[in-house]
DNA sequence: CTCGGGGTGATTGTATACAATCCAATCGCG
DNA sequence: CGCGATTGGATTGTATACAATCACCCCGAG
C-alpha cells in the first residue's frame, strides 16, 4: 500500500502527523516500544525521516527516547492524569477569561458539534467522540487570541487524549459532557467568565474522575 | 552529577543542549536562518544528527522548519511577549498555589541566588543574571510537585529568555527583581498563596513592561 | 525600464551502508 | 548446581553519497 508515490509532498511532515495520530488514538499504547525498522517499513520510508519524526514527537512530549535503547510512547501513571487536569484547568480558565472579554460567541459551532456527537455516541464510535470533544476545547482555546496558549493547551490535550484512549476502551463517556459544553459556550458569549470557569471546573473534575475510575478498574498494567 | 565520561556520550543529546543554549542566549537571534551545513561543521558532526536536533527543537517551539527552505529561529513579535507573559502568569500562579499548600520553603536557596545575582550585577554579566533569574522561577515551579507544569513553564521560560537576550543588550534590569523573589518565597513559605500571587503579578508586569519598552526603543529589526 | 524565462549554485531531503551498542541466551568454570 | 564471562543477533547511531528542490541572477522580449 505504500503507494507508488513519487507524489508525496514531504515525507517528514506526513510522518509526524501519522505517528502522532497513531499515538493519540492508542494504536501505539503508552509504554510500548517504537522500533525504527518496523515503523519505517510500516510507513514506507527509510529510518532517516522516521528518526526525525520521533525527535519531533519527543520535543512535544509524546515519546521518550533513551540513547542506544530506542523510543517508547511516554508512559502515563495515575498521578499524570491528576497533574495534567490540574494544569489544563489553569490553562483553559485563562482561555475562557480572554474569550469572555471579547464576548466570543461559539454557540453556533458548539451546537453543530453536539449534533455530530450524538450521532457518534449512537454509533459507539469512541475515537470520533474524543475528536469532537477535542474540537470544542480547541475552538474555545482559539478564541483566546493567544497562540502560545493554544499551543500549550494542544500539548496538554494530546496527553489527555492518550489517557482517554488507553483507559476508555468501553463506551462509558460521562453523559453531561455536551450539556457542559453548551453551558460554557453560553456563559462565554455573555461575558460571564467566572460562571464559565465554574462550570468548566466541575466539567473537568467529572472527566478526570471518570478516567481515574476506569484506570483503577482496568489498571492491570504495571 | 555528570558521570566521569570523558568520551562523547551521544552526539544528538549534547547537540540539542548546545543548540538550545545558543538560541536561548541569543547567539542565534530570533529570525535568523540555521543552515545545516554551517551548524554541522560548527558542532563537528554530520547533518544527520544535526537535523534530528533541529526537529527536537521544532517540537519545543524554538525553531520553525519550512519544507525545502530550512530552519529559522522562531521570530518574536511584541504581541508574543504579551501573550507569553499572560500565559506564564497563569502557570506560575498555579505553581505558587500548589507550593503554598505544602508550605514549601525555598527562602534558603533564594538567598543564595541573591548573593550570586548581586555579584553578577556588579560584573554586568547579563547572561548570568538571566540564568539566576531562571533558577529562581524554576525552583519555584519544581516545588509544585507537578512535572507537567514544570515542563510547560520551562517551555515558556525558554521563549521569554529568548526575548530578554534579544532586547536586553544593555544592562537595565529592573532593580526590584530580587526583592520580589524574596517576598514571593517568603509568602509561599508561610502558605500565603494569594499574597505570593499578587506579588508575582506585579513582578511579571514590570518585567514585561521593561522588555516592551526596550523593544520599542531598539526595535529597529523588521 | 519592467516583466517573464530559464539555468545555475546553494541547500535541503532521503536512501544505502556501516560502525557502535545493547540484550539475552549460552557456555565454561568453580 | 550456581554464576559470571562471552558471543551472537537485534537495534540504534552516524557518515557518505546522491536526488530533489529552491532562490537568485542574468538575459531578452515587449
Amino acid at each position: 500500500m505504500t503507494a507508488s508515490v513519487p507524489r508525496l509532498e514531504l515525507r517528514s511532515e506526513t510522518l509526524v502527523d501519522g505517528l502522532r495520530e497513531s499515538i493519540l488514538t492508542g494504536r501505539y499504547a503508552p509504554g510500548s516500544r517504537l522500533v525504527q525498522d518496523d515503523l519505517a517499513e510500516a510507513f514506507g520510508v527509510s529510518r532517516i525521516p522516521l528518526r526525525e519524526a520521533l525527535r519531533r514527537l519527543e520535543g512535544e512530549g509524546l515519546v521518550v527516547i533513551s540513547p542506544n535503547r530506542g523510543a517508547v510512547v511516554r508512559p502515563l501513571a495515575p498521578k499524570d492524569v491528576v497533574d495534567l487536569y490540574d494544569l489544563r484547568l489553569a490553562l483553559e480558565s485563562l482561555a475562557i477569561r480572554r474569550a469572555a472579554e471579547r464576548f466570543a460567541d461559539l454557540r453556533g459551532s458548539t451546537k453543530v458539534l453536539r449534533v455530530q456527537a450524538d450521532r457518534a455516541i449512537a454509533a459507539r464510535a469512541m475515537p470520533t467522540i474524543f475528536s469532537l470533544d477535542r474540537d470544542f476545547h480547541a475552538g474555545l482555546a482559539a478564541t483566546s487570541d493567544n497562540p502560545h496558549l493554544v499551543a500549550a493547551l494542544g500539548g496538554q490535550w494530546s496527553q489527555i487524549m492518550r489517557v482517554m484512549h488507553a483507559y476508555f476502551q468501553v463506551a462509558n463517556y460521562p453523559a453531561a459532557v455536551w450539556d457542559d459544553h453548551e453551558a460554557i459556550a453560553d456563559a462565554v458569549a455573555h461575558g460571564a467568565a467566572e460562571a464559565a470557569v465554574a462550570r468548566l471546573t466541575t466539567h473537568l473534575s467529572e472527566s478526570r474522575d471518570a478516567i481515574l475510575a476506569h484506570l483503577r478498574t482496568n489498571g492491570d498494567r504495571s
